[in-house]
DNA sequence: TGTGTTGTGGTACTAAAGTCGCAGAAAAGT
DNA sequence: ACTTTTCTGCGACTTTAGTACCACAACACA
């Protein structure tokens, strides 16, 4: 149980009526996970939806070789896990809990009953549904088409807040489709470049311009 | 205008009554392309969504250098551009029909009016999204972890019909995310361990296990 | 029968990415 | 204060991918 202001504050139920938000609440369970926790893996019996209250979420894919690649980050009003609910081949990404991260899940066949009842909610998950395509779309052509030099800057630039981006170069590592060393490297080579400044843990972004125009292949 | 068993024999509307089908009907508009034409191009303003009726439409993305990326091969029965529709940035991926090829268009307004009138399209249009989603995950997965030989093992698995896949080394490089060079010569390195054929415009598989070993990182 | 065009084969070379191994600094835990 | 874990730095080396060329065969078509 949710209060309505709760939901408001997720676009995906922004615009609903109240009758329609007060219908949505009664199946919302609140959940809330510590840095580092697993909240669901690659191939399991989906939960439901989950959407995003706090934090971030790192959606990522296993190799056998235990190789991670991160497909997408989520943030707050974002939601993740809806393929799952949509087609019946379990959950598609592990993921983990990135900070301390607030959720609200909602059951799938609570949401299939929901959108049938109500169409603008059908509207808005076929929207959000859509943004996630367009952003794996994007990743796939970074992955055929860019270096690991040039998908390292604008993964940098993506995640800079304030100037500083918090994450290893593990972390960097595995969002960028490579491995620790190669990142590392990469970055020292941005750093000689007066470009970033590396300390433990974060990466200063120093010269945002010149990190865009490695981050476009010049 | 279009007749309802027509409809019917597209998985996405085969499970709707007569009155949802024959609404939708009166929407569609049907188009035929000729095998190397263009259907529509990335960026531009979308004309709706395309339901492949015959032949097979191919997906892809170019980079700056006129390289090209294949995200997806449509064929009877499934549709593209859905994306272009829900959310407002135009066209995603550029769509060429491979062979002749017969399509149904139903326009962005007229499709989410639909969605709105019948709840179980809004359904079936989410499967179907989600699908594509998966696709490309697996997609992202194939390029950030495999090698161009595991993948080229996987594709000629994929495309192989009665033992032979119809494609130039351009076109296999593509699908793959490499250059016609490198496919050309994994290729030939398949050929002389005996697991496939090489012929113009087409490969032979010889021993499909085989290939799906090389397929597996083995 | 000639004349493009397309598709293929193959070499030599360069560059990018990945592997291996280890050592040391910084934080976290006890 | 000590140990353990996490994160980083860096060199040597191997492998994979990509670039640059060019020649030639098959096919399409006039």
């Amino acid at each position: 149980m949710t209060t309505l202001e709760e939901l408001r504050t997720i676009p995906l139920f922004a615009m609903l009526d109240d009758r329609t938000l007060a219908d949505t609440a009664r199946y919302m369970e609140a959940r809330t996970y510590r840095p580092g926790e697993y909240i669901a893996y690659e191939g399991e019996r989906p939960a439901g939806v989950y959407f995003v209250q706090r934090g971030r979420v790192r959606l990522s894919r296993t190799a056998p070789d235990g190789r991670e690649q991160v497909l997408a980050m989520v943030g707050a009003g974002e939601n993740f896990n809806a393929v799952a609910i949509f087609d019946t081949h379990g959950t598609l990404t592990t993921a983990r809990a990135m900070s301390a991260v607030h959720c609200l899940i909602l059951p799938g066949d609570a949401l299939i009953t929901l959108i049938r009842r109500h169409p603008d909610l059908a509207l808005a998950m076929l929207r959000e549904m859509a943004g996630q395509l367009r952003n794996l779309a994007v990743l796939v052509e970074d992955l055929a088409f860019r270096s690991v030099r040039e998908r390292l800057a604008r993964e940098l630039l993506r995640e800079a807040r304030e100037g500083a981006a918090e994450l290893t170069h593990q972390e960097l590592a595995e969002r960028t489709g490579t491995v620790r060393e190669i990142a590392g490297r990469a970055l020292r080579q941005l750093a000689q470049e007066g470009l970033v400044r590396l300390e433990r843990g974060r990466v200063v972004v120093l010269d945002p311009n010149g990190l865009a125009r490695v981050g476009n292949g010049t």
